[in-house]
Parts: C-alpha cells; structure tokens; sequence
DNA sequence: TCATGATGTAAAATATATGTAAAGTTCCCG
DNA sequence: CGGGAACTTTACATATATTTTACATCATGA
C-alpha cells in the first residue's frame, strides 16, 4: 500500500491512478492532518509526502514519522516544489529515502517508488516464527526457548525453520531431505532421524513438540500440551 | 522553538504564523527587554532578531547573547533595513549566523532559518554507533574501543559499520559482499572471511563480538558476554 | 505375547566450513 | 618507476558438523 500527500486533486488522483495501474496498492491523502490520522491506525508501505501542505507541512510530518518508533521504518519520497533548494535538503537530513522536483513526469515517480522499495526492502525486519516460548528469528539466525539462546547446527536450525513455517503438516523423510538437504538420497540411512534426535535434545521440553509420525516422518505439534 | 524579535505587530505575527505553519514551534516579543527577560528562564533553538528595536537595539542584544556562555550557541538571525550596510557588516562581525534584509519574504526567512538549523545541526555531535566500549563515529569515520582509537582499513571499516547499524542481524557472505564490496560475485573465495579476521585481530577483545554463523555468514553479538 | 519393522541412541568415521598464514596482486602516491 | 598499503587468492590446519554404523528400544498387529 503506497500512500500519497498531496493538496492538489489533480495530482494526486495522477499520482494514485498510475501506482494502481502498475500494480500497486494506493491511497490519496488531501493533507498532512487526514494523513496523520490515519498513520494511527494502519500503515502503508511507503509514502510519497509533498513539502508544501496545508495544515501540517510535510517537512513537519516526515520529522514526526522517523520521531516515532514505529513509523521511522516507513519510507518516504518527499515531493518539493522547484527551486526550494532550501527544502530538497532539509527533506534529505531528515531522513527521507529519496525526493521527487516538481513538475515531475508521473512516470518518474512510479519507478523511483520502486527503485526506494527495492532498496528498502532489504532492511525491513523479518518476522519471527514461533510457538509458545520457542522463538526462531529469520533475520538473526538465533533460536531461544523462553528466551534463552538456543545454539543449533545449520541442519537442525533448518528443519526447525521448515516446520515452524508449516506447523502441524507433517513431513516425510524424502521430503525433509529435499528441503534441507539438497540433493536425493538413495539408500536408507537415518541421517534425518539423527537430527532430529539432536534437534529435541537441544530444544529441551519443547523437543516434545517435534511429533514422530510413524512409517512417515515428523511433524511440529501445533500446540505446546505439557 | 523559534523566536522573534519584532516591534512591528504585523510583521511580528507574519513571522510566527509563517514558522508554527511549517512546523515549528514559534513565539514573537515585541522588545529587547521582555526578549532578554525570557531568556534568562528559557532558550531557543534559534532567534530571529531585528535590529531597530525600542529599548534595548538588537546588535546589543546579539553582542550580549554572544558574550554568555549559555546563549552562546544560540544560532541568530539579524533582520537589518534595506541599504544599513553598516548595521548588516556589524551584525556579521557580532556573531549572526546570517541576516535578512527588509522587506524579506517570508518565505525567504523560513527557509534561511531552516538553512541555519541544518547548517548548525552539522556541528553539533553526530550520531554514534555503539556497543560496550565499541564505538565507530560515522562523521568522523574513526573507531574506538575504550577509548583507544582503532585503525581500520576502508572494508574493515565498512564492514564493521553495517553490523554496528544492525547489531543481532546474521550477513550472509553474498549480503556482505553485496554492501561492502559493489560488484557481483562469483567462485567461491575467502575474501570476505579474511577481512573478517583482520577486523576480529584490530578489535582485540571485542573482536568475540563477531560471530560467525557456520553455513551462512557472520553476525555482530548484541551483548558482550566476554 | 511375540515377531517384526520402525525409530531412538551412542559413538566412530567422514566430510566440510572456517581459521590461519603466507604469497600474489592491484592500486595509489610520491 | 618503486615502495607500500590494502586487498585477493592459495594452500593447509583445525574445529565442527554431518553421516554412517551398530545396536537398543519401542509400537503394532497377528
């Protein structure tokens, strides 16, 4: 969802009529209060803000965003009028990702959207997955039950990953080996089993939730019933 | 918060309705001597200052302000009449930070006031990235650890800054590559492992704070558990 | 209950990633 | 040019992860 700020109609109805039409999600804002109100309830994945505004001005408001813990992560594209040399600056040292000189072509805008997107997109925080107190973060490659650090091989860290994601389904050996591993294996071996064994022992009471589905494979229990 | 030294009424209110508009905070007095009563209770962000004032003049007020050491730091903005070259010169001398020439726009004063906020923001200690004893000052692009200055190379330094910007997140060797280095990469080579040791090496005891993540790549620890 | 196949367990054997050192390369600056 | 610093590559050592092997234990159905 992009967000878009700006007093005149005109514009902004170009502005939200392109994004939608290249695929995006978007919403016009007439000024910075509306704007701001709404920021309160839900949040967009980017914002294209004009500097000049009624109300609150858009300077204003981008220092308010990065001011606040939540929404300091939301990028932002200021749109300045020509020859404010003054304002592009500004904009930039209070941290906008990018600025747009108008009179700017629509198209422009669309593809620096994209372009502050792409970029961002690396740094946005990645969720983390988790059951009760067992807790794996992407992004830090960690694991904790109940917030202790809980220190696994690459393997074991990825089959925990694999059922996390799909909590409950249950998987069988092949399909582990093709997820995790990377390659078939032909004879039988109890390379999976093995792991998994490591994997409950190192995650204490909530080993119990890694399930053995017998002449199947394994399966993470849902719900933590001890 | 801005002030704004004024006797003229109209003007005075053009000024702060023009400054609380774009966002700042704002407040006119209308004589050297109530402006110099406030601020012995509070000080500004910034003055904007006229220099034909009743009672007190404001190139007296300036030179006051600039023998204080509390007001000091207080940036000023002199509003000096069209073709008083002496009073503009003796204003520069003083300690303004810059000076309006009447009749300003006022757009004109918002915007120099915006300029000399930057232009002071500058100065004033830059952001520092930290943990413990840890700390890389991106201004000054130095590291320290406890106190003790740390040379780096220009990839050590690099590296080092992108995990201090995201202290807990796991860098895979491509990601790493990917911000430190600019180029794509192909082979496998042990170029970023080798820069990671050298860094371990010149940090001493901090140089734990890099972990490696086995089969992925490198992480900064967020906690010193040395 | 017993037989049977599947799974759990432990330790040894193997494979692999990373640490380390040193040699080779590039690039900059006088 | 020449020297040096930073960077890259190579080669080997070491630590750790993974796989295998062998056997114990368990669940299930006749």
């Amino acid at each position: 969802m992009i967000w878009c700020v700006e007093d005149d109609a005109s514009i902004r109805d170009i502005e939200v009529y392109a994004l939608i039409s290249t695929g995006f999600e978007a919403r016009g804002f007439e000024d910075g209060t509306s704007f701001w109100d709404a920021l309160q309830t839900e949040q967009p994945e980017l914002v294209v803000l004009d500097v000049m505004l009624p109300g609150i001005d858009g300077v204003e408001l981008l220092k308010r965003m990065k001011a606040s813990e939540e929404l300091q992560n939301i990028p932002v594209i200021m749109a300045t009028a020509k020859g404010t040399e003054y304002d592009k600056i500004q904009s930039l040292d209070s941290g906008a990702d990018d600025y747009l000189v108008k009179p700017f072509g629509i198209m422009e805008m669309v593809s620096r959207v994209k372009a502050v997107l792409r970029r961002c997109k690396r740094t946005q925080p990645a969720k983390l997955l988790s059951i009760d107190g067992l807790v794996l973060n992407p992004s830090e490659h960690t694991v904790s039950a109940d917030g202790e650090r809980v220190i696994l091989t690459y393997k074991e860290y990825e089959l925990l990953h694999l059922f996390l994601s799909q909590p409950g389904i249950a998987f069988t050996r092949e399909q582990l080996l093709a997820s995790v591993w990377n390659a078939e294996y032909l004879g039988e071996t109890r390379t999976v089993d093995m792991h998994i064994r490591t994997l409950r022992q190192k995650l204490g009471t909530y080993g119990h939730l890694i399930e053995t589905v017998r002449n199947v494979g394994y399966r993470l229990e849902a719900k933590h019933d001890k």
